[in-house]
DNA sequence: AGTAGTGTGTGCCTTATATCACAATCGGGA
DNA sequence: TCCCGATTGTGATATAAGGCACACACTACT
């Protein structure tokens, strides 16, 4: 099926040897940190320190960051300040990206307005909906527009990341329609288990679920 | 440990300690495609068919099944009605859940609001703060009390989860005092890497991190 | 300049998770 | 009744992730 060439195309440039998705998804935790330890006017730090306070191992992180290069140093740990540079440009981080939302609804609404995204660099550029009651209305400044513009605002304003927050039925279609519309990365807030082209990556945000697990534990 | 040492870890349904955490995560996603199979008439089902659905492996849905009992016929597949039972006795999700959320700042009214956790069973039936401005106001006729009277609470209203929307700065010491009040599991909203005793379940909601690691796979 | 102390980077081993593959079982039809 | 196609449940195996432990590098102090 949709099997391809899918590890070979990253530009081989220096350090790309197939880190493991684990890996990656941990070093926004370091980033975290080690941002908090700078503003706080720490400036070296060892893996120790930030095992304890990620309740990890200190070789497990060692060994993340070792996937990426060397950045500490023999007795002192690493410096704080380079460190977290070094990241964030590994991550992507040393720039800023632009997102839109697809579903103007309640949650949407609410995402849009949530102030967390833009001091990371996300910025919310574009909103859609298929409502008509809802196209034309703004949120926070943002105007509300046809899902059937998307392909046309996804290449005029540069947009990578797509959030969803439609309902579970509505979910796979508009996913669809941002793979097609080019988008790289998809932010699911829909219950469901949606499915992407390899090149796209995709992630949930899944409360209920969430609940739905640690009940387990709960049931005693 | 040669022959066909019984060992089976069959006691259906209570506490078997050694079911992987992964298993348990994946059973809601079970839980939620059966249910849907099931609204849509199918009585039968087999792995291979869930695996297509949920894009996994049909050996890999079958093990994590036998961790709980034996609950398929062989040439047949499994009863959809009868499993999805099964599955949520096994997760607790037979019956309802109170929760109480702390921080009812904006993040906090919106997930008060949102109309998605009361029918899988999950009840918001307090909410806190430590801001005097909102302490005494309604949410969805939910009233905001002081954060001082979570123990009382969550005694006297049978609360098993804690909700956590306050700033970073504040969630630890309020997941201290959830933990100390007596909660059982603890969704957390807030971006911090919080640490609880090990008899209290934590998992975290972070959009912002989810974004920040696919970033990764962005940069080209 | 030598030495003691500290903490990295990493080879190797352990543990956890996923997959394979096949005997056992079921239901239906001849 | 007996056989056939289908599909489970699970031991065995493969793969992935985590952790240990130590040589080596660096700093500071004498």
């Amino acid at each position: 099926m949709a099997t391809g060439s899918i590890q070979t195309t990253h530009s081989n440039g220096s350090d790309d040897v197939d880190v493991p998705d684990v890996v990656v998804e941990r070093l926004p935790l370091y980033v975290r940190v080690l941002t908090a330890l700078a503003a706080s006017g720490i400036d070296m730090v060892s893996s120790e320190q930030l095992g304890d306070q990620l309740h990890m191992t200190p070789a497990q992180i060692r060994k993340d960051l070792s996937y990426f290069g060397r950045f500490g140093k023999q007795g002192r740990g690493y410096n704080v300040a380079a460190l977290v540079n070094k990241l964030k440009a590994i991550l992507g981080l040393d720039r800023s990206w632009n997102a839109c939302i697809v579903g103007m609804g309640r949650l949407g609404r609410a995402i849009a307005s949530y102030p967390g995204f833009a001091p990371e660099g996300f910025k919310i550029v574009a909103a859609f909906d298929t409502d008509q009651s809802l196209i034309g209305t703004s949120v926070d400044n943002l105007p509300v527009r046809s899902l059937s513009h998307i392909r046309q605002a996804v290449q005029e304003d540069d947009i990578a990341i797509g959030i969803v927050a439609v309902p579970a039925v509505a979910a796979q279609s508009v996913i669809d329609a941002l793979v097609d519309a080019g988008i790289g990365a998809i932010l699911n807030y829909a219950p469901v288990t949606a499915h992407t082209p390899d090149h796209v990556k995709i992630k949930n945000i899944d409360p209920v679920m969430s609940l739905q697990s640690m009940t387990y534990y709960l049931k005693s």
